[in-house]
DNA sequence: CTGTTAGCGCTTTCAT
DNA sequence: ATGAAAGCGCTAACAG
């Protein structure tokens, strides 16, 4: 490996002077920084980061949790964290939880062992202790997207609890009433946010709320079909269903199809998170839209502003809340129905 | 913060024993080990894994870059490489090169300096120079998905040419001659190989290739849509379009039905890379389908053979080309169709 | 079984 | 403008 002192030797400097010319600090002689240039290139020299890490107490590395990977809406928040994170020269390292919170937690613990200025998380729910460790430890967190009760990191998430309101009320003001729903574990802030949402919708439309057509499972697919199922099976069916996330949709659609019912003659149907491709669903799938890219992006900045500002605690911990959007096509059945 | 010194301090010890025993190498005396433990919990230390590294010349990391990770096949490929790596004891820095050649180089010089063990990386399908200092280093690499022609790392991808051939095939036994192909960059080896599938498949049924019924694009979804519409005006125009990826088809299924066309009525399609929800598409869409889990959870293996093995280039390099098959919906016209 | 010691490759005062 | 020297936190001989 070559290292600084190959180079100062070769070039007939001190290492200090390499090191300079290689963070443009301080003056350097142009005839030298030329020659020492020459010679690094000749070596193949590359620096080592961990050296200048260890060093400096600053890596310009920031960590990123994601829940779920093969989730699109996850990976779309990365790139939003990417972009602001490349404009300012942070280096990422993405860890993928699985929705498994042990998984989660041993990466906190990586991560923080490779010294990373910050992270942003976006948590399946647990790991409490983790949290407050990192909290005491004055680690700059950013939450994304799903926030931890009882913490106090700057948090940026989307309005989960308006946009079920709005879902909800469009099923109702256009006919429909018994609307069942179907979503993942309350631990997760979305998760419940949006039966928050959901419950206030019936309120406000005077309509029951009744926890037979309400199922909490999984943000899965098979839980989708599997808790769809279920719902089919009852007395008295739901007519529409409100899906807490998109991979519970597409269960959803599959219960309903393999049972020779229609979407959305029979059973209308309206998701949280949208994607380009809902528009060629058989039907075309209505959509909660949340500003993925955003989300990403504003939390980047906030973790810089963090890590730069440092004191992350002296000033207010700051939450932010994107709005979200009703993305109508057929599957809810608006057009042409009993209403 | 935290460091061994503190503890062989606290604990009455030195820094050696600390270390010893959170890296259980060599005996302790178990009542040292518990009091060192104890004080370590007390004290709130974590490991230092930057200094670790710099010393043992080994970060247990390494760099797995991907061309697009908004693209769902990536990921599953990540995830097949993550779960090998986990069980393996070794860490993941994720860098999406967003098929952008730049930002993919500068990515290989940034895990470089991180000093990985190892890197998988699947290509913008440039970078050269890059490559060729990295194979001259002796760092290991395997290409997962995309070759790099001319190099000699390990390769593990998935049989393209016959998953084309087969497409066209079974087009063409079922009626269809005038098969359209769009597809990616043809410095992408999966794009080229897809090509050279869709002639090897016209030349056994001994059709004449067309060159007006293919177009080269970027494997992205507007790139798709606007070449489809190009094919759409020609004079003589396709009645079967087959899909380099799946982004290109949602392209496709854009401009067909923008048109007024139907699928596969009027156009039949079918697309390389496979999802579950496209069996929900209007109408369900037929596709290639890769194993894309084993295409990571291989490349990883291997991997940790040239790392543990050290001597990457003393054997032969090794090239793994896993099978894949045709999954059949309607998009394909089969049913019921002109033939 | 435990401690001492010498670095890993780099940055950063402090002199010159 | 440049160099010498100390040290970041850890591991690994080598002694004992």
């Amino acid at each position: 490996m070559v290292t600084l002192k190959d180079i100062a030797l070769k070039a007939g400097v001190s290492k200090s002077t390499v090191s300079r010319i290689f963070n443009n600090k301080g003056n350097v002689n142009p005839i030298l920084k030329r020659k020492v240039k020459k010679v690094a290139k000749e070596l193949g020299y590359y620096p080592n980061i961990l050296a200048a890490s260890l060093k400096r107490k600053r890596t310009y590395t920031i960590g990123v949790i994601i829940s779920n990977i093969l989730n699109p809406f996850f990976t779309s928040v990365v790139r939003g964290i990417e972009d602001i994170a490349i404009k300012n020269n942070f280096n990422i390292i993405l860890c993928n939880a699985d929705e498994d919170p042990k998984k989660e937690g041993i990466y906190i613990d990586v991560l923080r062992s490779k010294k990373v200025d910050g992270m942003i998380i976006a948590t399946t729910g647990e790991n409490k202790d983790h949290f407050s460790a990192l909290e005491r430890e004055g680690i700059p967190v950013v939450l994304v997207d799903r926030k931890v009760e009882g913490s106090n990191f700057d948090t940026i998430i989307t309005n989960n609890k308006k946009g079920a309101f709005d879902a909800i009320s469009h099923f109702i003001e256009t006919g429909y009433r018994r609307i069942g729903f179907i979503t993942g574990p309350l631990n997760i802030t979305t998760s419940f946010e949006r039966l928050e949402g959901y419950k206030l919708a019936l309120r406000k439309y005077e309509i029951p709320f009744d926890e037979s057509i309400v199922k909490i499972g999984e943000f899965k697919e098979d839980s989708g079909y599997k808790n769809m199922k279920e719902l089919l099976k009852i007395k008295n069916p739901p007519n529409a269903i409100f899906a807490g996330n998109y991979l519970i949709a597409l269960g959803v659609y599959e219960a309903i199809k393999e049972c020779g019912l229609k979407i959305p003659e029979d059973i209308a149907v309206i998701t949280f998170d949208d994607f380009p491709w809902f528009k060629h669903l058989s039907p075309p799938l209505t959509a909660v839209s949340q500003p993925t890219y955003k989300l990403g992006a504003y939390s980047m900045r906030r973790l810089i502003k963090l890590i730069e500002g440092k004191k992350p605690y002296s000033e207010k911990r700051k939450r932010v809340i994107l709005k979200n959007s009703l993305i109508i096509r057929e599957s809810c059945g608006c057009k042409g129905n009993k209403s």
